[in-house]
DNA sequence: ATTCTCACA
DNA sequence: TGTGAGAA
């Protein structure tokens, strides 16, 4: 399918899958014209990258996670050098943070609406 | 309609 | 991290 397809069932615009491209984290496939063609996988790829965006990750890091993924269904044993070991410890460094910042944000959230009468808003699970 | 690049918030 | 404009 073209970009325009792509950018309609997954609600991405296509000016943003152009811009996935460039950041590394699409490669459709070029027709003869020149033009983006992408296939079906291409469809949950991009529900997964625009996924990860909106949680707040950064295109760099959603790269190194898709690549991560793919290289786990493959590889048996994980093997990497040292400096990348390195890159990967501080990035989940990073994400423990902000996990902790979002976390505390959830909670005053959360149990502001649980003293107000409108706790029935809070689904099962947030009302733990 | 699609492609590209440059610039900008 | 994204958008807008102009040209092919």
């Amino acid at each position: 399918m073209r970009i325009g397809e792509l950018a309609r069932r997954t609600g991405v615009a296509t000016r943003l899958l152009r811009y996935y491209e460039e950041q590394g984290l699409l490669s459709p496939a070029r027709g003869s014209n020149a033009y983006r063609e992408y296939g079906e996988d291409d469809v949950a790829r991009v529900e997964r990258v625009a996924g990860l965006v909106r949680a707040g990750v950064p295109t760099r890091l959603v790269r190194v996670i898709l690549d991560l993924e793919a290289a786990q269904e493959t590889d048996l044993p994980a093997s990497c050098p040292r400096t990348v070991a390195e890159m990967l410890a501080q990035e989940l460094e990073g994400l423990d943070q902000r996990i902790a910042c979002l976390t505390a944000s959830r909670a005053t959230l959360h149990d502001y609406l649980v003293r107000t009468e409108h706790a029935v808003l809070l689904r099962d699970a947030a009302r733990a």
